[in-house]
DNA sequence: CACTGCGTGTTACCGTAAGTAACAAGCAGG
DNA sequence: CCTGCTTGTTACTTACGGTAACACGCAGTG
């Protein structure tokens, strides 16, 4: 009975696990991403060095928490972006599901986007492994579509992975203002922001008798 | 003679501020962002309780230091932006501009784009006042000068701004990204977002039986 | 049955960092 | 001389990440 029993142990921990960060989980939508470990320790009727002991540090929690969150957004932005539609109606497809995502629970976002202020980065001023995750996550996704989907002639890996990350950071950029200032409808600013993509910024004229562009 | 001396005052304690913004210029350019009080207050020479009664807090230092680089990149950007030359000429000579600057100091990079962990968010999980005022700062910057400069027909307001913040997005996804890994040439890059701004995403033909975009 | 091993849980602690209270010294001006 | 203001200090509190050490419960084994 000992592998039995041994199976029994590895799932009943995991199912611990799996409680554990939906806690964490509560106290991060309620808190946003400085959540302390007591807080989260707390909500979990538990307290500290048990945390400890099945994520190891903060960031370790953290990531597991991220990955669930970045998985499941990363789900519903493929569904978007493989509807079999035209190419404009899946790219505002896609930014619009973004934006849904980050409008209906900030929190979350706020904890995604929080740079992880790893423990292994120490003493290199580096430069490396400070921004999200998410953001790396997301822009190597996209890059791998544009580049397996598009004809972009030489180059095009490097070109797609620029892309991927320069649009992802357009979604980012965009996003983060427009939930903070509420300046239009959703909608509006995905158009416009597809418009951006579709080159109406290079096709624009110059103001008439203005200083130029 | 009490009024001069008031001013004498003034100038005096002015330039005592100057002499701890400089210091602590010094501590984050070597420590990036976790640069702590202590360390800015021991660079200067003193100890904390005076950089508090200068600064209020430590937000109100990394304000007031924040502020100083956000005004000397804007300066640098608007010239590239001033430029007599070809509207794409500018643009890239623009995004140039500002992964140039992120790659000289990126301990300064990184202090920028930090949240500002801001203390008036206490209790409000209010979605405001969470990232980087840099980022906010050029995005408003930006806007301005393409709602000046370009005619975009009705509701060009709002559209510059959104095409602002996402331009300036693009700029520091694709610039984070980049400075992390190094997958290429800055000049490459530049010409790769200026691709992008330009329609290049929208021009694109799909692979020849490939699974289409 | 006593005994060992292991996983779960605790309390109590350390180090570090932000922020503050309270006090000491130099130096104007009545 | 004494009052008031600025500049500086030491020493504290609070909060958080992280850890050591110890206690309980519960399999399986001699």
């Amino acid at each position: 009975m000992q592998t039995s029993q041994r199976l029994d142990q590895q799932q009943a921990t995991e199912n611990r696990r799996r409680e554990l960060l939906e806690a964490a989980d509560r106290v991060v939508l309620r808190d946003g991403p400085e959540a302390s470990m007591n807080a989260i320790a707390a909500e979990a009727g538990i307290t500290k060095p048990i945390l400890y002991r099945h994520f190891g540090d903060k960031s370790g929690l953290y990531r597991a928490l991220a990955k669930r969150h970045t998985d499941a957004l990363l789900d519903t932005l493929r569904t978007a972006l493989d509807s079999r539609t035209a190419r404009r109606d899946r790219v505002e497809a896609t930014l619009d599901a973004y934006l849904a995502a980050i409008e209906a629970r900030p929190q979350v976002y706020r904890f995604l986007m929080h740079p992880t202020e790893d423990a292994d980065a120490e003493k290199d001023f580096d430069t490396r492994r400070y921004s999200a995750p998410l953001l790396r996550r997301l822009g190597e996704e996209l890059a791998k579509i544009i580049a397996e989907r598009l004809d972009l002639g030489p180059n095009s890996e490097e070109l797609a992975r620029v892309w991927g990350h320069g649009i992802v950071g357009m979604m980012h950029g965009a996003g983060d203002w427009w939930l903070a200032e509420r300046p239009c409808e959703r909608a509006q600013l995905v158009a416009h922001l597809a418009d951006l993509l579709w080159g109406r910024l290079a096709a624009a004229g110059d103001i008439p008798g203005g200083p130029g562009f």
